[in-house]
DNA sequence: TTGTATGCGTTATCAC
DNA sequence: GTGATAACGCATACAA
């Protein structure tokens, strides 16, 4: 059962329907100066038509025409997103859209380098925001030839330099720090940290480890980094390695569903929690409250998204870098 | 400090550069379509000079002059998506570019109706794939009358008749029904069944709840639904009204998270799990894992990614209504 | 006050 | 075999 497919309406069905040129359709329908004085009755006939017709613009063809596109690509990185970054999106989203720009997302596991830029240039975007191990230097090079803005998501601005692309970041280390400052306050000495082991999860643990091990070594207290995969058995194998070395007074957890599994292997084992060893997740998940002992944790409070996204459309239009990093880490105490 | 936007190679641009006309170009680099014979000295000289301009086809160009697109536009829920969610729209990405789509995934809250309807139109997609809730009837017109093919997600076929939207769907009653089997089968008379309360999860709640109803009922067990929030204070809410009118053998949890919420209110009021209450979750995520005693649940399990790909696109491209639900419910049995 | 003409980058149909 | 050229839908400078 095949149904015909209707052409959309164009402006040229429009004008002739209403009798007028296509350039006057065309100035009514956006309000254009050059076209002002436009009599009132013209007006009303040309938006009634197109109404009636259900005439919507053709993106396509308007940015042909124009040059430029009202586009956003996000690129999404290859792990789920957590609703940290999903509300961030969505309130991104948003608020593009009030300053006339469009977030579009495109996630496509393991495709990257000059090959993915290619097909992302091809939707001649007017910025392609995407997660540092998308991009690779030759294929940001592809995208800033196509005179495309690159945002570069977990990127530091010192890594950046000179590479005329702009950055997205959170501020892994000052999350370490908040947390650091909550145990070594609450005297732990003896601390563990989580490290994910996997490649794009391993490098935010590492600074976050990195944050802990500032505040922590500055007071005398000494932090222990352990690897662990995102798997209940890594978890008892973390278990099990600290049972013969000696358990940590307190564990940083790397996030909160890191800690949630390792919660899982420490009451298996017969640890209590938080009287032997003590716990720290961060992001603030609802799993939080879904845990006993309930987790303590670090919650990212992002800034408006309005503000966010006057600042990434102002660097786009200008061409100009901008760093942003617009998170600041909150320690929510809760029983661990 | 504004640097010079560059401007995009064109195949003029390689035309100019190589010597020959924009057609040959157009023929070389699109692999000739059409029985053209061009010497391969010429081939390779102009892919070279493509490759050195850093050429990229503009989408926008050759989707007005061809006057279709690649683009499916995925509309997403309000809600944060779960990994089920994310995995499934990955997979596809995938999916569909081997067949020469690009998924795009747009999400704005509260962007809904004829409003919507005409941003997400005025791109011209071959299919827009949106949540129910997203979709007015008005909104479905404007964007058949603009030739694009409409998914409508989660919605059963029954609902989309003689409209020309297709549907995708996932079978909640089924799930229910996974649920309830197990367990009546263990014995259990008086279940209990979580809802939550907010509009698009209430939908999916009553759904489960149905399944659970009818393979329980009809076992001789009782089914009692419970309105709840999705906060930790709503489940501490559930948990005393039972506690006054008597707390039920098992709980079906509607989802693993609002199964965890719950299971932390009934461990904080002294009710012990799976001993005196039973528990089953659904979409079996890691925080079946993280929770103690860990979570029995009912998981989701899709088919290839590729063969939903290909019914859809084929669904696109005769514009024929399909029907997909190609999700089943699997049962995962652990401590509750 | 409104219409005509042009060009954006591509592809496809024609002549040569 | 290959090169002009028209057309897709839209916006706008310019002509009327």
């Amino acid at each position: 059962m095949t149904s015909i497919r209707p052409r959309p309406a164009t402006l040229t069905d429009i004008a002739r329907k209403v009798g007028v040129s296509t350039a006057t359709v065309s100035y009514v329908l956006n309000d254009a100066p050059a076209g002002r004085r436009i009599p009132e009755a013209t007006r009303t006939r040309v938006r009634s038509v197109a109404d009636e017709l259900g005439y919507v613009p053709h993106a396509s063809a308007r940015s042909l025409r124009k040059g430029t596109t009202d586009l956003l690509l996000h690129v999404q990185a290859d792990i789920v997103q957590g609703p940290l970054a999903a509300d961030f999106v969505h309130g991104l989203t948003q608020s593009v859209r009030g300053l006339g720009y469009t977030l579009v997302q495109y996630g496509a596991e393991r495709h990257r380098g000059v090959k993915a830029a290619r097909s992302w240039a091809g939707m001649r975007p007017a910025a392609v925001i995407a997660p540092r191990d998308r991009l690779t230097e030759a294929g940001t090079d592809v995208l800033r030839k196509a005179g495309i803005h690159v945002f570069a998501v977990g990127v530091a601005p010192e890594e950046s330099a000179g590479t005329g692309v702009s950055t997205l970041n959170m501020d892994h280390r000052g999350l370490g720090h908040t947390a650091g400052r909550h145990l070594v306050e609450r005297g732990y000495q003896d601390i563990a940290a989580l490290v994910p082991r996997t490649q794009l999860l391993a490098r935010m643990g590492n600074e976050r480890l990195t944050g802990l091990k500032e505040v922590a070594e500055d007071q005398g207290a000494a932090v222990r980094p352990a690897e662990m995969d995102w798997t209940p058995d890594s978890a008892a194998d973390v278990v099990a390695g600290w049972l013969e070395d000696g358990l940590p007074d307190a564990v940083f957890g790397y996030n909160d569903e890191f800690s949630g599994l390792l919660l899982g292997a420490l009451l298996d084992a017969g640890v209590r929690v938080p009287e032997r060893v003590a716990l720290v997740g961060a992001d603030d998940t609802m799993v939080c409250r879904m845990l006993r002992p309930e987790l303590t944790t670090v919650r990212m409070e992002c800034q408006g998204h309005d503000e966010v996204a006057r600042s990434i459309v102002g660097a786009v239009q200008e061409d100009t870098q901008v760093h942003l990093s617009p998170w600041s880490p909150v320690l929510v105490r809760r029983q661990t």
